[in-house]
DNA sequence: ATGAAAGCGCTAACAA
DNA sequence: TTGTTAGCGCTTTCAT
């Protein structure tokens, strides 16, 4: 009982031709006596028949099939979006073929051949590219792509993501309203987002008249490993920040982990924000104030929109922008010593 | 610059038939002139050709493509052993699609057939399924299927997991010689390896002289908001635990957070162990006492031995078993009062 | 050592 | 309303 049971079988079975029974699985029923399609029906139900989807990919029906390419899907942002990308998918009969590039060039350009012999109706980029051309290629080729979460103007396909300027420069200006001058931001290195989220920051320092500090600007890996390493770094300056800005919740863990180890208290001697407003926030104690990404939202979205540029045959180039809100919880507070101010006091 | 291109222009470049450009592809080129070789390779590259794997798999060579199914990937054990897996994979050549069931019996059902239609070589499956037909017709099928997590003695293929009793066990006894008695457990619901930690547990009690109690027995999905939901009702008994063994880290997290609200001290007044050693455990403050699974190790097996049996063609039915490991962090302390011994001292 | 030709399971004109 | 047939791009005997 093991023999795939192929349109031949469904015909023979029906009493029909094989031409007859794509039309059935196709719905091209539209002048098909109604007897007919029943029997065809019964047929498929009975040998358990379901089509190859190989073949008719090679006939150009494609194989409804996404490619999403994420740069570490350990990093919760990507596990939970990679969920809501996933379900909205399937909603819409399309399954997804997830690739973590790790940031690791030749990996990068791997995944995406792996991908393209046409195993793929079209792409969602959520990596980093240093290679752009390896995206521009697919755009090039008539892929369909949509980016997620990187706003590349060198890359011209339709973009979900949201303000990373605004969502840096309210974090910072929360520190600042709490009265902190001495704020480090801790960025992810290939990220474009974390450049936005920096250029945020220095808006948000100028706002305020205080001139920005290069020691106060680390850039490095989003990892949790990182974040540790990089407050351990902030925290033997001469003068060390008050308040730290790191551009994911994991660097922002890491700096947690990292003060708890030399008995530094958040929020007490240091003010903390992340950004992306995952589990770990919600997990850490004290609780993460993060700037929070629609992540379901924007996961729906990029679906959606991928969907319709592989139906349309085209790309609509659409630069979907969502806003960050800043979600005030428990790891930042008021600076101690609000420098001269205090002093009058 | 877009068009295609197939086996066909290869070959009329390189100047022979397809079906020696074919060989080459296929590396069956045992007695082939050296310099025909080269020429089509060189006429590949000058093409930028890649095969089309759809064609390839038509004729019966399968898609290079592993179906992993996981019942929530955010939850960040599957996402990271998602992870090891897809790297595996593609180290392998093979890419991986990803369904998160949700334990949602229409969606276990509807990944499968999605897969199904020959897109898939063999599958890793992770999630819970109520209904074993699905699973077991998939074997019958004469598709390779190997199981994660679960050791499911009505499906009859190969697995990787730990060992959940052991793992249950351990944990109890290192209440118990904690000095704890009053002891909750927390399981995941749908989980076979839920049941068997809880033996562990209940074993675990035994060797200890102690009851269990139906009430400190706890059965959910292993969600965040349902471990603070069965803290909230743990706490509310007229004899709280002191301890509690918590399934997954998850549900662990939902504990601690369930226990900062109510103002409960961990591990001062409530001694807590999950399961799994997550990012989670050491995100968190205090950080948590955990059971580790090797989640690194059991990714590597379980995509090796998927694809072995894919070339073999057969199933091996190994059982591969890992010794899970407990961690002790800072969740997990000496009960306050030892009871009547505490009284004596 | 290389090539011709028959499919793999399906779709889409075009016939009937 | 239904069936015939020519491919889609590739692999694989079997000839040459």
């Amino acid at each position: 009982m093991g023999m795939k049971v192929t349109i031949y079988d469904v015909a023979k079975k029906a009493g029909v031709s094989i031409a007859t029974v794509s039309k059935v699985i196709n719905n091209n029923t539209g002048n098909m006596r109604e007897s007919t399609k029943q029997r065809v029906k019964k047929a498929m139900e009975e040998l358990n028949y379901h089509p190859n989807i190989m073949a008719s990919a090679l006939m150009g029906k494609g194989t409804k099939t996404l490619g999403l390419l994420v740069p570490d899907i350990s990093n919760p942002f990507f596990s939970e979006i990679a969920k809501v990308i996933e379900d909205r998918a399937h909603e819409k009969g399309y399954s997804v073929i997830m690739c973590s590039t790790d940031e690791n060039e030749e990996k990068e350009k791997k995944n995406v051949e792996l991908l393209q012999s046409k195993l793929v109706d079209g792409f969602i980029v959520g990596s980093t590219y240093r290679d752009k051309s390896i995206v521009q290629n697919l755009t090039k080729a008539g892929v369909p792509v949509v980016m997620l979460t990187q706003d590349d103007p060198v890359i011209d396909v339709s973009k979900v993501f949201v303000d990373d300027f605004k969502g840096g420069y309210e974090a910072t200006i929360h520190h600042l309203q709490n009265g902190h001058h001495k704020i480090a931001i801790i960025s992810e290195q290939r990220a474009l987002a974390s450049v936005k989220r920096t250029e945020g920051y220095l808006q948000a320092l100028k706002t305020y008249g205080i001139q920005p500090r290069q020691e106060y600007m680390v850039r490095t890996r989003g990892t949790i490993a990182n974040g540790i390493k990089a407050f351990g770094n902030l925290f033997q300056l001469p003068e060390p920040p008050t308040a730290i800005f790191a551009c994911n919740d994991q660097l922002a863990i890491g700096v947690m982990l990292g003060a708890k180890e030399k008995g530094i208290k958040i929020p007490e001697q240091l003010s903390l924000i992340g950004f992306d407003d995952t589990i770990l926030a919600r997990a850490t104690y004290p609780r993460l104030t993060t700037v929070a990404q629609p992540i379901a939202e924007m996961g729906k979205t990029v679906v959606d929109l991928l969907i319709e540029e592989i139906r349309l045959g085209c790309s609509k180039k659409e630069r979907i922008l969502y806003n960050p809100e800043l979600i005030i919880r428990e790891t930042t507070d008021k600076a101690s010593k609000p420098d001269h101010i205090a002093k009058t006091e």
